[in-house]
DNA sequence: GTTTAACTTAACAATTTCGTAATTGTTAAT
DNA sequence: ATTAACAATTACGAAATTGTTAAGTTAAAC
């Protein structure tokens, strides 16, 4: 059907579930290979090195976060995906789930649909590869050191700040409307009230002590050097 | 309030869901039908051809997971989204039947901006997005910086203004009709006076200071350059 | 477990955009 | 030349949106 996806190792003791994830994504090109249990799961990432494993989080012997934390301990998986599947009704798990080194989780029963959608943008995250820093003259957004760099002069800004400030400057000119933002910035299903970003732009204005944000109004934010 | 953002049919037996859902999605933007059971929903469907479907999951006669099953096993649904309301008391085998192609779901009690957030980004995965720059010699009409550079000079124009220019723009040499462009800039529901288009299209001609929109008396408005 | 910082919310102020009404200008048909 | 129909213009108030502050919550750090 389409060309390579990527690899998935899908972990699961319930062998219908197995069939019913592996049948989804290799309907969208994706290379599939499956683990009963984290012993089994284990083995297999080490043969079949995936950029991505499915984790059921209950399984007899070795359950899914055991083997996450396993997998997290070996840096040779540092870059592997992790995403849970999780029931419905047990949430506590899924918290852990994230504390883990997850990246995200998914709830059963599986939706095929929303299945494939994370898991594509999953990917996407990992191809895309932001660079570290973005540059400009008498500007400097390190990612990696979590600092903004203005004149010479160190600023540190706390984490929502920083990822909105980095958004927006990772696009200069360009708008990000307000959904646009919600959705980068605190995810889908996260509801924050209407003031929220404004707050953020406000203090990260006043930190800067410079235009940099411009707003767009009924529209969005955007990050410009005039 | 906004412009028309898409049609939603919204399928549920209790009337004050109907309500409560309804009327937050309007407020949004949405088109929004209602049906009262499956074989209602499946009628309701074919007339209105809504892009998304909201289906309660437990209702008398014809279920939701029923419904959607009818739903998908006719082509013409195929791209349609659906979002299944469950209680969160479901039991879960009876939610396991989501399977059955559903995007996503949404338990209740109904929080109404985790709805909306969550109907939006359902649209949003469908909406294939539009070119964002209308060029022309001299001039650029750019969506993503929400600019207009006319000789190399930028005008930003806010956001009424911007969406007409650029609506007119879109088609160089055809005619809009004052209709048209309600429909299109307005929505359907929202109703102004008749002399708001000739307003907004004189503060664009003052803005650009050049001849780009030309009126067709009786008719409706058109951009050229000349 | 306390303290501190980060984040969110709410209330209200400030600003900008939008729509309308009133009036004047233009065009074309009589 | 007069009139009727429609568009252009202007100014102004209403509505929508964002800015700002302070206080309340939540999460992180110590």
């Amino acid at each position: 059907m389409e060309k390579n996806q990527g690899k998935i190792l899908v972990v699961d003791d319930e062998k219908d579930i197995l069939q019913i994830v592996r049948y989804n994504l290799e309907l969208h090109g994706f290379l599939v290979e499956t683990a009963e249990n984290g012993v089994d799961a284990i083995a297999k990432a080490k043969a079949f090195k995936p950029e991505l494993i499915i984790l059921d989080v209950m399984m007899p012997h070795k359950d899914g976060i055991q083997t996450c934390i396993e997998l997290r301990a070996n840096p040779e998986y540092d870059e592997t995906l992790i995403i849970f599947l999780t029931a419905l009704s047990d949430e506590p798990s899924e918290i852990r789930g994230l504390d883990v080194g997850a990246d995200d989780y998914i709830a059963k029963p599986i939706k095929p649909k929303l299945l494939v959608s994370r898991v594509q943008s999953a990917f996407r995250r990992i191809n895309k590869e932001e660079p570290s820093v973005i540059q400009f003259p008498n500007l400097e957004i390190n990612r990696s050191r979590f600092l903004v760099i203005f004149n010479g002069q160190e600023i540190s800004l706390p984490r929502k700040e920083f990822e909105l400030f980095a958004l927006l400057a990772s696009k200069p000119g360009r708008v990000f409307l307000r959904n646009e933002i919600l959705e980068k910035i605190w995810g889908n299903d996260v509801i924050v009230g209407d003031r929220t970003i404004d707050v953020h732009v406000r203090k990260i204005r006043q930190k800067m002590n410079a235009d940099f944000i411009h707003t767009v109004k009924g529209v969005g934010y955007k990050f410009e050097i005039r």
